[in-house]
DNA sequence: CTGAAAGCGCTTACAG
DNA sequence: CTGAAAGCGCTTACAG
């Protein structure tokens, strides 16, 4: 049972296929009576465009990609919430792809959206990616790109993307507020950029209150799949290391709660004798015994903000217009809860 | 800076559309010089076909389609993450959609997929679709199409699954074993197969071991965005009502997780008190004190196994053989753990 | 070994 | 108000 097709609309009713396209696309210069002989002759026949036609005709496939670097990730799943809401809206599909935080896989996964002709792309950049050739490329053939959370600055496109340095910044005061004297940092990976802004606002917030900045209260943790396990045995090593630190900001809520649970186990005391803060808001934060003590992330929005964005760059170059290029930096905040004073 | 085209090819080098095609796709007539000619331009120019084109043509779009009710969620994004890592290698694309456990959203969905004709669909039903014509109406197109995890019965499609039934069956068999005398059950929402399923795993466990089935042991959850919470009041509300429970078998993790929460915080030892098993084997599982017995739920490979078969399905579609409809049940263990003796 | 031609199913500028 | 025709960029059966 083959689809229905113009022709066959066209034929049956003895008219043209010209008069058929139109009528359904309501074109002012068909009458009335064809129209509705037409259109009613489609909706009896289940009559749906042949999506593969209209692409080659319009060179749209209504149809973006994302690359994220992990799926099965609070914040990022969030995000594709968010870009898969707003282009439901606007009548576009949305493929997925995941970069295992891959620089080789990005650039095939680049290639793979340019070959299946995307409208426009969407990426948070793998933590491995340092050169950017695949992402300028795409920028070259005017095909709207839009970074979010993980970007990188020499690119020409869009991005979204929330102050890391201002949050962090914030996040270390809120523990010099509450009385903290020596404050230890769990950091991310070091390429990517969001983990190195984190470390800065940490840093500045210190020497700013005239605290000393001391290396040696940095921990670094990949922030892969192990991120618990890997807050448990960077606060295990903080205790044998320095038994002064009375508090920590941590660049990931997951990392956070590893160290809160090996804090709890040791008899460690939160918020007394060490005060955390983690960065995300990650719903488990708010379950966990002590609550943790947050920068809220908004993932959910920042894909909603980026897929407009897109849209607005997809529209700006379907008239033929030069599309505008904006970063849009979402408002983040610290949610106080029990493993701070 | 429009992209190359094999007529652009063939006017460069002075030879027939047909040849430059039949050239780069090593088509045996065609002369090895001929070959080498063209296949050197088309890498300098950069050629890829267009994607568009050859969609029309072939009447494929190497593009596929899932429905989830729900993204932002661990086992899910596990089956996504499987599902595109095996479709990736095949050369699939896959496109995303979220139900929200809507019945009207799915099958808007499913026509939103067929309209944009994808070669085949998977899907995971949300928990208020009790009418299948949508999903009828894709097998009648002769458009393969899986079902994981939350399937029907009654369509006439492939499956996997993993025996719900049984996996109950053992959890609450590991309870009994391990002493407990009155084991209540946190169960999912009324209409999904899998949670009547293992409902009656657990009821058929109480019998077969001479237990009586006492129903209001039998707490409801919605098993929604608030999981975690219906899990700490359920907990609460079974202290009221019963003070004998001993045991208590709960159909997902996020919501033993919550009761975990509630019964560590009112100084209900776990597992000397009350033993809970789980159901899903969440990553926070293990990270938890007490970490959680489970049952383990193998999304990735659910996902891996769906994609998969669909696969099989597409190439017999290809060759005009009729395809197979099988059912696929994974295997579950019990993963023994702290909150059971 | 090479190429002219038909066709996939649409859209749209143009003629009448 | 209607329709013939060109064209989007490929693939492939067929002729030479």
């Amino acid at each position: 049972m083959k689809p229905v097709t113009l022709k066959q609309i066209a034929e049956t009713l003895g008219i043209s296929i010209t008069t058929v396209s139109k009528a359904l696309k309501d074109y002012p210069d068909v009458s009335k009576k064809t129209k509705a002989l037409v259109k009613d002759l489609a909706q009896t026949l289940n009559y749906k465009p042949n999506a593969f036609a209209v692409n080659l005709r319009t060179s749209e496939s209504k149809t973006i990609g994302i690359i994220v670097p992990e799926i099965v990730h609070h914040f990022f799943s969030n995000v594709i919430k968010g870009i898969i809401s707003q282009a439901e809206k606007k009548g576009y599909l949305v493929i997925i792809l995941q970069s295992n935080e891959s620089y080789e896989l990005e650039k095939k996964q680049i290639n793979l959206l340019l070959d299946k002709r995307v409208d426009g792309i969407l990426i948070s950049l793998a933590n491995g990616t340092a050169d950017f050739k695949h992402l300028t490329e795409v920028v070259s053939q005017d095909k709207p790109l839009v970074m979010f959370d993980k970007i990188a600055k020499i690119v020409k496109c869009s991005k979204v993307v929330i102050d890391d340095r201002k949050a962090a910044y914030s996040a270390t005061q809120h523990l010099i507020d509450t009385g903290c004297k020596r404050i230890a940092h769990f950091r991310g990976p070091l390429l990517p950029q969001n983990s190195i802004d984190r470390f800065l606002g940490y840093k500045k917030a210190l020497l700013d209150n005239g605290f000393p900045y001391d290396p040696s209260l940095v921990y670094i943790c990949e922030c892969g799949d192990m991120s618990f396990d890997e807050g448990k045995l960077n606060a295990s090593k903080l205790l044998n290391d320095h038994d002064d630190v009375d508090g920590i900001f941590i660049n990931t809520d997951m990392v956070a709660i590893g160290a809160i649970t090996e804090f709890n186990k040791r008899g460690v005391r939160i918020p007394e004798d060490i005060a955390i803060v983690g960065f995300s808001n990650w719903f488990m934060s708010s379950a966990i015994t002590p609550s943790l003590t947050t920068i809220n992330q908004p993932g959910f929005e920042m894909g909603k903000k980026a897929f407009k964005q897109l849209y607005k760059e997809l529209k700006a170059i379907k008239k033929n217009k030069s599309k505008a290029i904006k970063t849009i930096t979402l408002e983040t905040i610290l949610v106080k809860r029990d493993s701070t004073k």
